[in-house]
DNA sequence: TCAATCGATAACCATGCGGTTATTGGTTTG
DNA sequence: CAAACCAATAACCGCATGGTTATCGATTGA
């Protein structure tokens, strides 16, 4: 299957859960690793590993690679981008707001 | 109550939901507004936006302030900092492990 | 070939979540 | 004071979600 685009939505709810954050954190740190790796280190059964890994996917968060009978998953960071994206365009409106207000107030100062 | 430091389990979750991250973004955008005035916008019904409202607040996401019968909530823009952060080091991390690639790959070149 | 391993899926369960309507506590206003 | 209004809470409902164990298909190794 082709990497996908992926909604704000499945970004924000595939990076709430904080068993799957630790799963993609750890891709980001150090780098492709197999199901059975993943597991190891998460706290929970496989299957549910498996079912985490599957939503991120989703989400494009991570890509998975065939090999024999393991599946390599490794970290897609720049599907980040659009997260970034959204909280630079918050952040900037308030402050377009809040440099209004400043100018009104140095107006009515004067 | 003070201003909540909030996890990044409830700053994302709190943007998971697209009612919810709507009502917000009406905040940034526009600027502080009653209860009534989001409601009208939000597509749900009245205790559908409280609820939301309530969500945003404990994730430390808006402000309130009670004025008479009526609330006014305003949106805290910096609460998305640590999730710009946790977004920066996951790139970075990744990041460091392709240069650390690179660097192998232009040695082995030699 | 047969046993073991890997990972995905199925089936199920408890809990949480987003929505609703109804109600309540305060606050204006007539 | 009574009526209207605002926002929060209560009580409920359906469904999604995260977890489990059991199983299955595919692959590898003895």
């Amino acid at each position: 299957m082709n990497v996908m685009p992926a909604s704000y939505d499945m970004l924000f709810a595939a990076l709430s859960d904080p068993t799957r954050r630790g799963i993609f954190e750890k891709l980001c740190h150090d780098g492709e690793q197999t199901v059975h790796a993943l597991t190891a280190g998460a706290g929970v059964s496989q299957p549910a590993v498996s079912k985490h890994l599957a939503i991120l996917k989703q989400a494009g968060l991570v890509l998975d690679r065939r090999e024999g009978r393991e599946t390599h998953y490794s970290a897609r960071p720049d599907a980040l981008a659009p997260l970034m994206d959204w909280t630079g365009r918050m952040t900037r409106f308030w402050q377009k707001r809040f440099d209004k207000l400043e100018d009104l107030l140095k107006r009515m100062d004067q």
